[in-house]
DNA sequence: GCTTGCCTTCGAGCGCGCTCGAATCTTTAG
DNA sequence: CTAAAGATTCGAGCGCGCTCGAAGGCAAGC
Protein backbone atom coordinates (compact mmCIF):
# COMPACT_ATOMS: atom_id res chain seq x y z
CA UNK A 1 0.00 0.00 0.00
CA UNK A 2 2.86 2.25 0.91
CA UNK A 3 4.34 1.78 -2.59
CA UNK A 4 1.01 2.07 -4.61
CA UNK A 5 0.20 5.94 -3.19
CA UNK A 6 3.90 7.11 -3.60
CA UNK A 7 4.40 5.89 -7.25
CA UNK A 8 0.64 7.39 -7.24
CA UNK A 9 1.94 11.01 -6.68
CA UNK A 10 4.36 10.59 -9.04
CA UNK A 11 2.00 10.14 -11.84
CA UNK A 12 -1.33 10.91 -10.45
CA UNK A 13 -2.55 14.35 -12.52
CA UNK A 14 -1.19 13.81 -15.87
CA UNK A 15 -1.46 12.42 -19.50
CA UNK A 16 -4.85 10.42 -18.01
CA UNK A 17 -4.75 7.28 -19.77
CA UNK A 18 -7.98 6.83 -20.43
CA UNK A 19 -8.29 2.97 -19.96
CA UNK A 20 -10.96 2.09 -22.32
CA UNK A 21 -12.17 -1.74 -22.98
CA UNK A 22 -11.29 -4.24 -19.93
CA UNK A 23 -7.24 -3.68 -19.08
CA UNK A 24 -7.82 -5.27 -16.00
CA UNK A 25 -4.02 -5.89 -15.72
CA UNK A 26 -3.40 -1.89 -15.95
CA UNK A 27 -6.08 -1.25 -13.19
CA UNK A 28 -7.32 -4.03 -11.11
CA UNK A 29 -6.16 -4.07 -7.56
CA UNK A 30 -8.70 -6.42 -5.91
CA UNK A 31 -8.82 -9.40 -7.88
CA UNK A 32 -11.77 -9.98 -6.48
CA UNK A 33 -13.56 -7.25 -8.86
CA UNK A 34 -12.97 -10.27 -11.53
CA UNK A 35 -15.87 -12.50 -9.98
CA UNK A 36 -18.33 -9.08 -11.40
CA UNK A 37 -17.35 -10.21 -14.80
CA UNK A 38 -19.32 -12.87 -16.13
CA UNK A 39 -17.28 -15.84 -16.35
CA UNK A 40 -16.56 -18.18 -17.83
CA UNK A 41 -15.12 -16.33 -20.51
CA UNK A 42 -14.32 -17.64 -24.42
CA UNK A 43 -10.75 -17.07 -25.36
CA UNK A 44 -11.43 -13.93 -27.15
CA UNK A 45 -13.40 -12.11 -24.64
CA UNK A 46 -10.92 -13.29 -21.72
CA UNK A 47 -7.93 -12.29 -24.16
CA UNK A 48 -9.23 -8.69 -24.03
CA UNK A 49 -9.85 -8.54 -20.61
CA UNK A 50 -5.80 -8.84 -19.58
CA UNK A 51 -4.92 -7.19 -23.05
CA UNK A 52 -3.45 -9.55 -25.10
CA UNK A 53 -4.07 -11.44 -28.31
CA UNK A 54 -6.19 -14.55 -28.38
CA UNK A 55 -3.02 -16.56 -29.75
CA UNK A 56 -1.49 -15.27 -27.06
CA UNK A 57 -3.13 -17.21 -24.54
CA UNK A 58 -3.65 -20.42 -26.57
CA UNK A 59 0.34 -20.09 -26.57
CA UNK A 60 0.41 -19.58 -22.64
CA UNK A 61 -2.09 -22.66 -22.28
CA UNK A 62 -0.05 -24.86 -24.17
CA UNK A 63 2.85 -23.77 -22.17
CA UNK A 64 1.27 -25.06 -19.39
CA UNK A 65 0.77 -21.63 -17.87
CA UNK A 66 -3.36 -21.77 -17.62
CA UNK A 67 -5.77 -24.54 -18.16
CA UNK A 68 -8.75 -23.62 -18.81
CA UNK A 69 -12.44 -25.99 -18.60
CA UNK A 70 -13.58 -26.71 -22.13
CA UNK A 71 -17.05 -26.41 -23.23
CA UNK A 72 -19.60 -28.94 -25.18
CA UNK A 73 -17.61 -28.06 -28.08
CA UNK A 74 -14.30 -27.88 -26.84
CA UNK A 75 -13.88 -24.11 -26.90
CA UNK A 76 -12.03 -22.81 -23.64
CA UNK A 77 -14.01 -21.38 -20.57
CA UNK A 78 -11.75 -19.22 -18.86
CA UNK A 79 -13.11 -19.27 -14.78
CA UNK A 80 -12.83 -16.55 -12.21
CA UNK A 81 -10.17 -18.78 -10.73
CA UNK A 82 -8.27 -18.33 -14.71
CA UNK A 83 -8.97 -14.90 -15.18
CA UNK A 84 -7.17 -14.02 -11.85
CA UNK A 85 -4.20 -16.75 -12.81
CA UNK A 86 -4.01 -14.88 -16.26
CA UNK A 87 -3.98 -11.20 -14.62
CA UNK A 88 -1.07 -12.58 -12.32
CA UNK A 89 0.70 -14.15 -15.72
CA UNK A 90 0.55 -10.65 -17.52
CA UNK A 91 1.91 -8.85 -14.78
CA UNK A 92 4.73 -11.13 -14.21
CA UNK A 93 5.41 -10.97 -17.67
CA UNK A 94 4.97 -7.32 -18.37
CA UNK A 95 7.66 -6.73 -15.68
CA UNK A 96 9.83 -8.82 -17.09
CA UNK A 97 9.97 -12.49 -15.81
CA UNK A 98 10.73 -14.52 -18.54
CA UNK A 99 8.11 -17.70 -20.06
CA UNK A 100 10.74 -19.69 -18.44
CA UNK A 101 11.15 -18.73 -15.13
CA UNK A 102 6.44 -18.41 -15.07
CA UNK A 103 6.91 -21.72 -16.07
CA UNK A 104 8.98 -23.00 -13.38
CA UNK A 105 6.76 -21.02 -10.98
CA UNK A 106 3.19 -22.33 -12.25
CA UNK A 107 5.12 -25.67 -12.04
CA UNK A 108 5.60 -25.48 -8.25
CA UNK A 109 2.41 -23.76 -7.61
CA UNK A 110 0.83 -27.11 -8.97
CA UNK A 111 2.66 -28.71 -6.48
CA UNK A 112 1.32 -27.71 -3.97
CA UNK A 113 2.28 -26.28 -0.55
CA UNK A 114 5.78 -27.87 0.05
CA UNK A 115 7.17 -25.71 -3.00
CA UNK A 116 6.29 -22.46 -1.32
CA UNK A 117 9.86 -22.00 -0.62
CA UNK A 118 11.27 -22.33 -3.88
CA UNK A 119 8.41 -20.12 -4.78
CA UNK A 120 9.13 -17.40 -2.06
CA UNK A 121 12.74 -17.09 -3.22
CA UNK A 122 11.12 -16.58 -7.05
CA UNK A 123 9.31 -14.02 -5.59
CA UNK A 124 11.99 -12.39 -3.94
CA UNK A 125 14.35 -12.35 -6.94
CA UNK A 126 11.00 -10.93 -9.14
CA UNK A 127 10.52 -8.16 -6.60
CA UNK A 128 15.07 -7.54 -7.06
CA UNK A 129 13.96 -7.35 -10.60
CA UNK A 130 11.42 -5.08 -10.84
CA UNK A 131 12.99 -2.30 -7.92
CA UNK A 132 15.76 -2.52 -10.24
CA UNK A 133 14.04 -1.64 -13.65
CA UNK A 134 11.61 1.27 -11.52
CA UNK A 135 15.51 2.55 -10.89
CA UNK A 136 16.13 2.22 -14.69
CA UNK A 137 13.10 3.41 -15.50
CA UNK A 138 13.71 6.84 -13.12
CA UNK A 139 16.90 7.89 -15.02
CA UNK A 140 15.22 7.04 -18.03
CA UNK A 141 12.31 9.46 -17.06
CA UNK A 142 14.90 12.26 -15.71
CA UNK A 143 16.43 12.02 -18.72
CA UNK A 144 13.59 12.10 -21.28
CA UNK A 145 12.35 15.11 -19.46
CA UNK A 146 15.41 17.19 -19.10
CA UNK A 147 15.19 16.79 -22.89
CA UNK A 148 11.83 18.08 -23.35
CA UNK A 149 12.90 20.84 -21.07
CA UNK A 150 15.75 21.41 -23.57
CA UNK A 151 13.12 21.18 -26.42
CA UNK A 152 11.34 24.01 -25.08
CA UNK A 153 8.62 21.31 -24.41
CA UNK A 154 6.18 22.21 -27.50
CA UNK A 155 4.16 18.99 -27.73
CA UNK A 156 2.75 19.29 -31.13
CA UNK A 157 6.33 19.91 -33.01
CA UNK B 1 14.44 16.38 -9.87
CA UNK B 2 10.61 16.00 -8.15
CA UNK B 3 10.53 12.50 -9.65
CA UNK B 4 14.17 11.75 -8.64
CA UNK B 5 13.63 12.00 -5.03
CA UNK B 6 9.87 10.46 -4.51
CA UNK B 7 11.00 7.31 -6.13
CA UNK B 8 14.12 7.43 -4.31
CA UNK B 9 12.10 7.74 -1.65
CA UNK B 10 10.78 3.90 -2.38
CA UNK B 11 13.95 2.28 -3.48
CA UNK B 12 15.54 3.46 -0.48
CA UNK B 13 17.35 1.98 2.27
CA UNK B 14 16.56 -1.64 0.76
CA UNK B 15 18.66 -4.14 -1.13
CA UNK B 16 21.93 -1.88 -1.98
CA UNK B 17 22.51 -2.98 -5.33
CA UNK B 18 26.19 -2.73 -4.86
CA UNK B 19 26.84 -1.14 -7.67
CA UNK B 20 30.80 -2.29 -8.24
CA UNK B 21 32.48 -1.60 -11.34
CA UNK B 22 31.88 1.68 -13.79
CA UNK B 23 27.77 1.31 -13.81
CA UNK B 24 27.80 4.94 -15.43
CA UNK B 25 23.63 3.91 -16.51
CA UNK B 26 22.57 3.29 -13.14
CA UNK B 27 24.12 5.80 -11.00
CA UNK B 28 25.22 9.35 -13.15
CA UNK B 29 22.42 12.10 -13.13
CA UNK B 30 24.98 14.35 -13.94
CA UNK B 31 26.67 13.69 -17.22
CA UNK B 32 29.83 16.21 -16.37
CA UNK B 33 30.99 13.79 -14.22
CA UNK B 34 32.13 11.71 -17.45
CA UNK B 35 34.47 14.25 -17.77
CA UNK B 36 36.52 13.14 -14.68
CA UNK B 37 36.79 9.56 -16.56
CA UNK B 38 40.03 9.44 -18.19
CA UNK B 39 38.43 9.11 -21.75
CA UNK B 40 38.75 8.71 -24.65
CA UNK B 41 38.26 4.66 -24.01
CA UNK B 42 38.71 1.75 -25.81
CA UNK B 43 35.54 -0.15 -26.28
CA UNK B 44 36.21 -2.50 -23.59
CA UNK B 45 36.53 0.04 -21.19
CA UNK B 46 33.65 2.10 -22.50
CA UNK B 47 31.53 -1.03 -22.58
CA UNK B 48 31.95 -1.76 -19.31
CA UNK B 49 31.64 2.01 -18.19
CA UNK B 50 27.80 1.59 -19.74
CA UNK B 51 27.46 -2.08 -18.75
CA UNK B 52 26.98 -3.51 -22.03
CA UNK B 53 29.36 -5.66 -24.47
CA UNK B 54 31.61 -4.48 -26.75
CA UNK B 55 29.92 -6.43 -29.34
CA UNK B 56 26.96 -4.53 -28.57
CA UNK B 57 29.02 -1.40 -28.99
CA UNK B 58 30.25 -2.40 -31.92
CA UNK B 59 26.73 -2.97 -33.21
CA UNK B 60 25.67 0.89 -32.47
CA UNK B 61 27.54 1.95 -34.39
CA UNK B 62 26.71 -0.06 -37.23
CA UNK B 63 23.51 0.80 -36.80
CA UNK B 64 24.65 5.00 -36.91
CA UNK B 65 23.79 5.10 -32.93
CA UNK B 66 27.67 7.17 -32.17
CA UNK B 67 30.66 6.80 -34.03
CA UNK B 68 33.91 7.08 -31.77
CA UNK B 69 37.11 8.20 -33.65
CA UNK B 70 39.77 5.55 -34.52
CA UNK B 71 43.55 5.63 -32.91
CA UNK B 72 45.98 5.04 -35.62
CA UNK B 73 45.91 1.45 -35.17
CA UNK B 74 42.21 1.43 -36.19
CA UNK B 75 40.91 0.42 -32.75
CA UNK B 76 37.61 2.85 -31.50
CA UNK B 77 38.44 5.49 -29.18
CA UNK B 78 34.87 6.81 -27.27
CA UNK B 79 35.39 10.37 -26.38
CA UNK B 80 33.42 11.96 -23.09
CA UNK B 81 30.76 12.94 -25.88
CA UNK B 82 30.41 9.35 -26.94
CA UNK B 83 30.32 7.79 -23.83
CA UNK B 84 27.26 10.45 -22.67
CA UNK B 85 25.56 9.27 -25.99
CA UNK B 86 26.61 5.83 -25.40
CA UNK B 87 24.74 6.26 -21.51
CA UNK B 88 21.79 8.32 -23.37
CA UNK B 89 21.43 5.37 -25.79
CA UNK B 90 21.11 2.96 -23.13
CA UNK B 91 18.93 4.68 -21.24
CA UNK B 92 16.30 4.98 -23.66
CA UNK B 93 16.98 1.37 -24.20
CA UNK B 94 16.43 0.32 -21.31
CA UNK B 95 13.25 2.15 -20.80
CA UNK B 96 11.86 0.44 -24.43
CA UNK B 97 12.44 2.44 -26.95
CA UNK B 98 13.32 0.25 -29.89
CA UNK B 99 16.66 0.39 -32.30
CA UNK B 100 14.15 1.67 -34.59
CA UNK B 101 12.90 4.75 -32.75
CA UNK B 102 16.26 5.24 -31.47
CA UNK B 103 17.91 5.58 -35.25
CA UNK B 104 15.65 7.84 -36.03
CA UNK B 105 16.19 9.87 -33.28
CA UNK B 106 20.09 10.06 -33.79
CA UNK B 107 19.27 10.58 -37.32
CA UNK B 108 17.49 14.14 -36.55
CA UNK B 109 20.35 14.68 -34.06
CA UNK B 110 22.57 14.61 -36.69
CA UNK B 111 20.31 16.88 -39.17
CA UNK B 112 20.34 20.01 -36.80
CA UNK B 113 18.52 21.97 -34.97
CA UNK B 114 14.96 22.23 -37.37
CA UNK B 115 14.52 18.92 -36.69
CA UNK B 116 13.70 19.59 -32.95
CA UNK B 117 9.64 19.67 -33.02
CA UNK B 118 9.96 16.06 -34.03
CA UNK B 119 12.95 15.35 -31.79
CA UNK B 120 10.92 16.76 -28.82
CA UNK B 121 7.48 14.32 -29.77
CA UNK B 122 9.56 11.46 -29.94
CA UNK B 123 11.07 12.53 -26.34
CA UNK B 124 6.89 12.84 -25.50
CA UNK B 125 6.12 9.64 -26.78
CA UNK B 126 8.82 8.11 -24.89
CA UNK B 127 7.99 9.80 -21.80
CA UNK B 128 4.31 8.18 -21.66
CA UNK B 129 6.04 5.24 -22.52
CA UNK B 130 8.15 5.40 -19.14
CA UNK B 131 4.83 6.53 -17.39
CA UNK B 132 3.18 3.19 -18.71
CA UNK B 133 6.18 1.29 -17.61
CA UNK B 134 6.05 2.41 -14.26
CA UNK B 135 2.03 2.11 -13.91
CA UNK B 136 2.69 -1.79 -14.77
CA UNK B 137 5.38 -2.23 -12.23
CA UNK B 138 3.69 -0.58 -9.99
CA UNK B 139 1.08 -3.38 -10.15
CA UNK B 140 3.75 -6.20 -10.74
CA UNK B 141 5.42 -5.03 -7.52
CA UNK B 142 2.24 -4.91 -5.40
CA UNK B 143 1.39 -8.55 -6.23
CA UNK B 144 5.04 -9.42 -5.91
CA UNK B 145 4.67 -8.23 -2.67
CA UNK B 146 1.53 -9.62 -2.11
CA UNK B 147 2.93 -13.26 -2.71
CA UNK B 148 5.71 -12.29 -0.47
CA UNK B 149 3.63 -11.82 2.48
CA UNK B 150 1.24 -14.56 1.65
CA UNK B 151 4.12 -17.04 1.40
CA UNK B 152 5.29 -15.72 4.84
CA UNK B 153 8.35 -13.98 3.60
CA UNK B 154 11.15 -16.03 4.74
CA UNK B 155 14.25 -15.49 1.86
CA UNK B 156 16.26 -18.36 2.89
CA UNK B 157 13.72 -20.79 1.93
C1' DG C 1 -29.05 -25.01 -46.79
C1' DC C 2 -25.70 -21.48 -46.80
C1' DT C 3 -22.97 -17.93 -45.25
C1' DT C 4 -20.51 -15.52 -41.71
C1' DG C 5 -17.67 -15.62 -38.07
C1' DC C 6 -15.42 -17.36 -34.16
C1' DC C 7 -13.53 -21.54 -32.43
C1' DT C 8 -10.12 -25.64 -32.79
C1' DT C 9 -5.02 -27.71 -33.64
C1' DC C 10 -0.64 -27.73 -35.65
C1' DG C 11 3.67 -26.30 -37.06
C1' DA C 12 6.16 -22.87 -39.29
C1' DG C 13 7.83 -18.12 -39.38
C1' DC C 14 9.24 -13.72 -37.69
C1' DG C 15 11.12 -9.38 -35.57
C1' DC C 16 14.02 -7.75 -32.25
C1' DG C 17 18.39 -7.13 -30.32
C1' DC C 18 21.95 -8.89 -29.79
C1' DT C 19 25.79 -12.67 -29.84
C1' DC C 20 29.19 -15.31 -31.75
C1' DG C 21 32.92 -17.31 -34.66
C1' DA C 22 36.49 -16.87 -37.95
C1' DA C 23 40.31 -14.76 -39.82
C1' DT C 24 43.44 -11.18 -39.21
C1' DC C 25 46.17 -7.25 -37.17
C1' DT C 26 48.25 -4.65 -32.95
C1' DT C 27 50.03 -4.05 -28.49
C1' DT C 28 52.15 -5.62 -24.31
C1' DA C 29 54.93 -8.74 -21.37
C1' DG C 30 58.70 -11.60 -20.78
C1' DC D 1 61.48 -13.02 -30.82
C1' DT D 2 57.56 -15.02 -29.19
C1' DA D 3 53.33 -15.63 -27.00
C1' DA D 4 49.11 -13.89 -25.16
C1' DA D 5 45.66 -10.47 -24.93
C1' DG D 6 42.77 -7.69 -27.17
C1' DA D 7 41.47 -5.09 -31.33
C1' DT D 8 39.41 -5.22 -36.24
C1' DT D 9 35.55 -6.71 -39.98
C1' DC D 10 32.10 -9.61 -41.70
C1' DG D 11 28.22 -12.37 -41.91
C1' DA D 12 25.77 -15.94 -39.82
C1' DG D 13 23.13 -17.63 -35.91
C1' DC D 14 20.25 -17.47 -31.87
C1' DG D 15 16.80 -17.08 -28.03
C1' DC D 16 12.74 -15.09 -26.76
C1' DG D 17 7.97 -14.48 -27.16
C1' DC D 18 4.98 -14.35 -29.75
C1' DT D 19 2.35 -14.37 -34.45
C1' DC D 20 0.43 -16.27 -38.28
C1' DG D 21 -1.63 -19.37 -41.83
C1' DA D 22 -3.86 -23.50 -43.12
C1' DA D 23 -7.48 -26.72 -42.63
C1' DG D 24 -11.34 -27.64 -40.47
C1' DG D 25 -15.47 -27.73 -36.70
C1' DC D 26 -19.45 -25.37 -34.51
C1' DA D 27 -23.26 -21.65 -33.88
C1' DA D 28 -26.45 -18.28 -35.41
C1' DG D 29 -28.98 -15.50 -39.01
C1' DC D 30 -31.34 -15.28 -43.57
Amino acid sequence: MSTETLVERILAADDAPALSAADAVHGLLDDSVIDDVAAPLGVAKAAEFVGLSPHTLRYYEQQGLVRPARNASGYRAYSALDLRRLVFLTRMRLSGMTMQDLKRYIELVDHGDNTIPERSRIMFDQRARIKKQLRELTLALETTEYKIRAYGGHPDG
